[in-house]
DNA sequence: CTATTCATCATTGTCGACAAAAGTGTTACC
DNA sequence: GGTAACACTTTTGTCGACAATGATGAATAG
C-alpha cells in the first residue's frame, strides 16, 4: 500500500485536540445521546477558555453531533430512525463514490493484502465469536478507502456521518448472520477494487450499504 | 406541487441571519475569494458581539468557506481546480441521490409544471440570450429537488457544496452550446422524474453533472 | 386540589480589557 | 547591499464580570 496523501488540515489553534476528543467521545457514545454538555465544565476539564469551548460547540453543532439550547446548555444528539435511514441513503452514495475513487487511484493488485485479511481468517473470527476484532478489521478497511479516495471534502462528509452512526456498524455485526453476509459483500467489493473495476466496486459497495440498511430496518428496535 | 416538508432547524440565537448573510455573500462572491474578514469589523457592521462572530467563523470554516489564520484574521477560501473536480464528484452522487429521493417522494405527474418551464420557453430564453433568467430557472429546479428529497442531512451537504461552487453554475452557462445541452439533460431528468422512474432520474442527473464537470475541465482557465 | 404568579437558579450571551502571536517596517552592523 | 535585531502594528485568544434568558420550584389565591 503506497504512502497516503495528506488529509484535510485540522482547525487552527492549540486546542484542536479538544474538538477531536469530543468528536470521538460522542461517536463512541462515551458521551451518550441525550447527555448534557456545559461550557464551564468542559472548559475546566480541558483547561481551555470558555470561549474556545463555545467555538467547538459551534463546530459540533454544525456536524450534527450536538444541539445547543440557548441559555440551557448543549445536548448530545439522539438519532431517530428517520435520520438513520437518511444517513444510510447518503452513506450509500458517498461510500460508493469513495470506493470508486480509491479504486481509480490505486493500481490493480493494491488491495491484495486487505483482501487476504477478509479471507478465511476473518471467517474464523466471526464463527469463533471474535466480533470485536472483525469490527476493527472493517474500520481498517474503511480508513484505507478514505485515505485512497484522496478527497478532503468526501473525507469530511464521511467522517461526519460516521461520528453519528458508527456505533451502529458495531451493533449490526451482532445480528445473527449479518457478519458473515457482510463479509461476503466486503470480499466482493475488494475483489472488484483489486481488479481495478471501479464501477463494479461502487455498485457492490452501494449494495453493501443497502443491505446494512435493510438489516437495520428489521432490527431497529433492538439496535437503537 | 404539494406543500414542502420542514427543512433543518437554523442555528440557535438571534443572529442566525448574520451567518446566513455571510454564507450568501461568500456564495455570490460579493465577498470575493481571498478577501480578508476581521472579527471587529463584522461585529460592528452587524451590531453583534465579537464572540458571536467568532462562533460564526467556526461554522463558516467548518463549511469550507473560510480559512482562519491565528492572530491574523480569516480569508475567504479560493477554489482550486483539484477541489472543483472533487466537488463535482461529490455533487454527482449527492444530487443523484436527491433526485432519486425527490422522485420517490412525489407522485408521477408532479413535475409537469417544472417540465413545462424547461420546454420551448426555456429554449427561447437561451437562444435569445436571456441566460440570467435561465440560470434562475435552474436554481428553482434545484430548490424543488432539495425540498422534495426531504432530507435535512442531504440538504445541508448540498447547500454546503453549492455555497462553494454555485457561481460556477452561472458561469458555465456562458460556455457556447453548454446551456442548450444542459437544457436537454434537465428535460431528460424531469421526464424520468415525472414518470416516477427514480433510478433513471438518478442516472440522468449524474450524467448531467459529469457533463458539467467535463465542460469545466475544458474551460477551467476561463471560468475560474 | 389546581392554576397562577413570583422568585430563584443554572447556564449561556455579551462586554471590555488585556495577553498573545506573528507579520511588517526600521535601524544598526558587517 | 544584505542580514539580523528590535520595535511596532494588527488581529485574534483569553479572562473575568455582569447581563440575559428561560426553566423550575415555591407560595398564594380560588
Amino acid at each position: 500500500m503506497t504512502k497516503a496523501p495528506k488529509s484535510m488540515k485540522p482547525p487552527a489553534g492549540p486546542s484542536a485536540d479538544v474538538l477531536q476528543l469530543l468528536r470521538d467521545r460522542i461517536a463512541s457514545q462515551e458521551l451518550a445521546p441525550g447527555s448534557k454538555l456545559r461550557e464551564n465544565d468542559l472548559a475546566e476539564e480541558f483547561n481551555v477558555s470558555r470561549a474556545r469551548i463555545r467555538e467547538i460547540f459551534s463546530t459540533l453543532e454544525q456536524r450534527g453531533l450536538i444541539e445547543r439550547i440557548p441559555n440551557r446548555g448543549a445536548v448530545v444528539m439522539r438519532l431517530e430512525p428517520k435520520q438513520v435511514f437518511e444517513i444510510y441513503d447518503v452513506r450509500e452514495v458517498l461510500e460508493g463514490a469513495a470506493v470508486r475513487r480509491a479504486t481509480a487511484n490505486t493500481k490493480p493488485g493494491s488491495w491484495n493484502n486487505m483482501l487476504e485479511k477478509f479471507g478465511d481468517r476473518a471467517e474464523e473470527m466471526i464463527r469463533g465469536g471474535d466480533l470485536e476484532t472483525y469490527a476493527e478489521l472493517i474500520g481498517t478497511f474503511r480508513r484505507e478507502i478514505i485515505i485512497h479516495c484522496d478527497s478532503p471534502i468526501l473525507t469530511s462528509m464521511l467522517d461526519s456521518l460516521f461520528e453519528r452512526t458508527g456505533f451502529l456498524v458495531r451493533r449490526l455485526i451482532l445480528v445473527p448472520g449479518r457478519a458473515l453476509e457482510g463479509l461476503q459483500e466486503h470480499r466482493g467489493v475488494l475483489t472488484a477494487m483489486n481488479e481495478g473495476r471501479a464501477d463494479d466496486a461502487e455498485q457492490l459497495k452501494r449494495a453493501n450499504i443497502r443491505n446494512a440498511r435493510e438489516c437495520f430496518r428489521r432490527y431497529q428496535k433492538l439496535v437503537l
